[in-house]
DNA sequence: ATGGACCCTGTAGCGACTACAGGTTCAAGG
DNA sequence: CCTTGAACCTGTAGTCGCTACAGGGTCCAT
């Protein structure tokens, strides 16, 4: 499923999962492993079992790249995929998991912001030396717990 | 190893790992897991096999925590902790791993900040509905890859 | 003595890859 | 046509920091 769009090899040039790779900076093994999980199709083989990939897939691979380069989770990528590849989806749900995943990246931001604080001032009251006592160790034993999740 | 401030159980009162994870808030599971890689130390048992803590352990399972909430890893812990258990490490060490730390917290936030305004960028052109072009997808596919890694 | 809350060990799963081992195929040069 | 070596194949296991079982044993109040 989803191939709908990929129906054999592609029209023109046909590229080896190592030239997939160069052309998209997608590492081979990570093109492998999202065929594993279905979010790349299987694509055609020689003879002698090697992968062959056309445009198509350039462009597929490439959508699901800059997905993940912009933190949508692979299951996120595959419901966008799936509005790709003409599923039931509308434009509004492609909003709405746009607009929560921008939520989420703001509460990240916000939790690291919180942390750089601390970790900054912790830092500025030591001076340095071998002393006895270690300023940033006393603040992490003895600090209220200043932030929420650690940055997942 | 580790193990130096820990000689036998705690003095006053013995905790069951339940009461621990109360008082501490950290899930028992967790605890039984930093016992297993060596960031917390193998507790007294009782006849019956249960482990029991006292406030030594209490104070250096909130340290990891603390640590934990402001991003270090297990690893950077594991050495913040062999500097409270008097190793090798100067004030100059540790003050170090918090300015790399901080170094990298800033990093991420740079990195998200970068994610945000591309998705609020993408959000904004959306007017939504069930247009057959959604502009989210196409910006997915044709915008240059904007930003460094995702938050990993 | 008994019930039920608690605890024990060991193993497997998550997400998103990455890194092998051990074998096969392809393409270019001789 | 044959050889060489780069590229490819499958399958499995490791990473990090937990979390979630299954299938049992212990503790303590009644």
């Amino acid at each position: 499923m989803a191939t709908n769009t990929f129906s054999g090899a592609a029209s023109d040039t046909a590229l080896s999962i190592g030239a997939l790779s160069r052309c998209t900076g997608c590492n081979i093994e990570t093109i492998r492993y999202y065929e594993r999980i279905e979010v790349m199709p299987e694509p055609a083989r020689t003879a002698g079992g090697h992968r062959q990939y056309g445009q198509a897939h350039v462009r597929r691979l490439s959508f699901i790249r800059r997905s993940r380069a912009l933190g949508f989770s692979l299951d996120t990528v595959r419901a966008l995929l799936s509005f790709v590849d003409g599923g039931e989806w509308t434009c509004d749900d492609v909003q709405a998991m746009t607009l929560v995943h921008l939520g989420e990246t703001r509460r990240k931001i916000a939790d690291l912001r919180k942390i750089e604080r601390v970790l900054a001032d912790m830092a500025a009251e030591c001076a340095g030396g071998t002393v006895p006592d270690c300023p940033i160790i006393e603040a992490l034993f003895e600090g209220a717990s200043p932030a929420a999740e650690p940055a997942p």
